[in-house]
DNA sequence: CGCTGCCTTGATCTTCTTCAAAACGTGTGG
DNA sequence: CCACACGTTTTGAAGAAGATCAAGGCAGCG
């Protein structure tokens, strides 16, 4: 028989607050990497620019082919971005956490939105005109500086996906895609690392390019094998090696 | 049978000069979108910073794995920028035609490149420190709203990638990288689309995710079909339209 | 002339998708 | 509290896309 499966270890404290109060606003901006290393001042100034805006978990933030007008960090909650591709299938580019920037980052470029903006979770996100960012690049350099290297990252890491795409098998696809989401916002419980969030087969299927079914088999097979243990809101790493020797066999 | 195939539509006067004068330098530093909006003396002053290299075909520029010292400039040839999976195959993530920028672009974040510099063809490349070009940006803002742009507009294009990855056929895949690059660096000639470069079929298949075998059976199929027509060191879009409508097709 | 490297083509096999159906679990209304 | 309905997950069986294995073919070059 497969093993008894955990009772949720989500506990009701670690349920994050939704609510985007003025006081919240300032200690997210402050939190984020763009605006780190800004004065206070500097950073109460930038938060004037800032509106806060409620999601519902599903709510769409923008939608792909929309006028790229916004740029976005997020408060609360998880957001994540789709990309629809002409056959109807979605792939799932990324999921943002508190502190992550993401809309409309290159001022210039794209004047349309490629991919669209959906809230994982309740959250919000504070919102600020493509036109204010860009007037607060002009005059903070150094957030710039800061952007660049985080655009930069994220090129990396869409390469990195590119790279797995082309060489590796579904499971060791997912495998990858699971310590990577451990990785970011994972938490030590029992030995396990903890992803606590909703995360159906359809987005895992969605973040590795495989079927819904393909990611069901292979993470009922990772499960018998005692890798993970998964519920509704969450997904727990029982051995991070394994998966991470999974990741380096078969193809890639 | 198949189509006659066309004589090679290379002319002696298209070969790119491979020779990097100081003269040469100045021009290419200030077609650089990233320096574009610079004075002439501000170029001249950057311009101070870079040194030049040449580079036989297939030579590297920089391998992956080694420190992430230097940022480069295609003064002339073609670059192609190559990540190594653990499965030992290949992925090319890029080719890079005079005036890109590659290399070191994220100053803080990575201290390794995580992909390989290849000369495609006989290159020269400009090159400076990571030092320098962080100097540069912080003298010059403009420089670093300009190289977000840069990246940003990468980002995106990795994420298409990555879309197409993940739900869409071989043929479209191909067609996809051939219209890329087409639009690229492709020239109307005889009412085709000329790309004019060596592009072997392995270079087709680590595009696109697929083997050589497979990326062999797409292309004789496009020739049979008329769409393309390929030689030594060129390959004619005879049919874009076509191959627009391949993308369209099949899975995405 | 006969290398050597790249391209092509065929036959077989694996992986993953597709189609189909059943099991589960969650929320709802009686 | 139970029964039912809905969405999600699971599992099975068949099929297709592409990889792998294996030969040849063609061109440039010593």
């Amino acid at each position: 028989m497969m093993p008894e499966r955990r009772r949720t270890p989500v506990e009701p404290d670690d349920v994050e607050p939704v609510a985007c109060t003025v006081d919240l606003r300032l200690q997210i901006l402050h939190g984020v990497p763009f605006f780190r290393q800004l004065s206070h001042a500097e950073v109460a100034q930038i938060n004037a620019r800032f509106h806060a805006r409620d999601f519902q978990p599903g709510e769409v933030i923008y939608g792909a082919g929309a006028p790229a007008e916004h740029l976005y960090a997020v408060a609360t909650g998880k957001v994540k971005l789709v990309r629809h591709t002409l056959g109807g299938q979605d792939v799932l580019l990324d999921i943002l956490s508190p502190g992550e920037v993401f809309g409309s980052l290159a001022m210039l470029g794209q004047d349309r939105y490629p991919e669209t903006a959906r809230a994982q979770t309740a959250c919000c996100v504070l919102e600020v005109s493509a036109r204010d960012f860009g007037a607060i690049l002009r005059r903070h350099p150094s957030v710039a500086l800061v952007a660049l290297d985080f655009v930069g990252a994220r090129l990396q890491e869409a390469r990195e996906t590119v790279s797995q795409l082309s060489s590796a098998t579904v499971e060791a696809r997912i495998a990858t895609a699971l310590l990577k989401l451990a990785q970011k916002l994972g938490r030590e419980q029992d030995g396990a690392l903890l992803i606590q969030m909703p995360l159906s087969r359809q987005d895992i299927a969605e973040m590795t390019g495989a079927t819904i079914e393909t990611a069901s088999r292979v993470m009922s097979q990772f499960r018998k094998d005692g890798l993970i243990d998964s519920g509704r809101q969450w997904v727990a790493l029982r051995d991070p090696a394994a998966l991470a020797a999974i990741v380096g066999v078969s193809r890639d």
